[in-house]
DNA sequence: GCTTGCCTTGGAGTGCGCTCGAAGCTTTAG
DNA sequence: CTAAAGCTTCGAGCGCACTCCAAGGCAAGC
């Protein structure tokens, strides 16, 4: 007979979480508790669902699992305290924002090293050298 | 008197990595062998340091160290490696430029709760409601 | 000569985020 | 009735990337 809610495999089907990551999440109180079946199966409700979600969009952007603790702490205290859930999330999305930036400047420089590998290949074309400029074996290495 | 070469403190300082980190990079071949001066202590030259800001630049990019490590073996056999490293740099941009994106979705989606929270509170202007909508003490997390 | 400070090595320890294993209970299929 | 599949908990184990510690060498200042 089927019961209300999903069960564990499906929970993680749906979110694209393993089994064991959502009881894991569960025991370190990262979502609220789930209810069971009369036989102590854990059985999913569309909001725990919803909450999974969240917590795995936290969890890809990079938070820190201590950190959506505390959040989720402060959500099962109330609507009074979505002022400071606010100010965590926004102190989140700023630490993204920077680290995104720093990504995509360390990525530049490292397409231009791409660049002056392409361009190292052309001049080569089919001179098969091995030896570099500086003598002996260079590491031949830091070419941007 | 002062040997050519920079010393590991300085080296760390300038490649903004801790001294120990340095000589993790050594031990496990993400750098080739740094040189001594004539007491055994390691003395870095501006090609190590351009090695070390080029292994900083992918671990900061989120290259895993084993495939640093990779590439490096390529780089230390010589020029003729060149394409395959440049596949493997290639392959690495685009997994970045992919995680990248997916990041930047769901930011994008934390956003929105934000501003869902954002609307909430100033709805809730004043009022200290400890009451949410469905019963007895909703979770209230997944706002958006 | 002795202390202080910086360096060396090898190996152990840490923090994070899962992931797995063992032992046991329930439900379903044959 | 039995076997297989799926769930439970608790606790241990793992992979990654460092980070720290102990024991000892070297060099400079007092």
């Amino acid at each position: 007979m089927t019961v209300a809610g999903w069960t564990i495999r499906e929970a993680a089907g749906k979110v694209g979480l393993s089994q064991d990551t959502l009881r894991y999440y569960e025991r370190i109180k990262l979502v609220p508790p789930v209810g069971r079946d009369s036989s102590g199966y854990r059985r999913y409700t569309e909001e725990d669902l919803e909450w999974l979600v969240f917590v795995a969009r936290l969890r890809a952007t990079g938070m820190p699992i201590a950190d959506i603790a505390t959040f989720v702490k402060l959500a099962l205290r109330g609507n009074e305290t979505v002022p400071q859930r606010l100010e965590l999330l926004e102190a989140h999305r700023q630490a993204v924002e920077a680290q995104w930036r720093e990504v995509r400047n360390h990525l530049h420089l490292i397409q231009t090293k791409i660049g002056n590998y392409r361009r190292m290949m052309a001049a080569t074309e089919g001179l098969d050298t091995g030896a570099v400029r500086e003598g002996q074996a260079s590491t031949s290495a830091p070419v941007s």
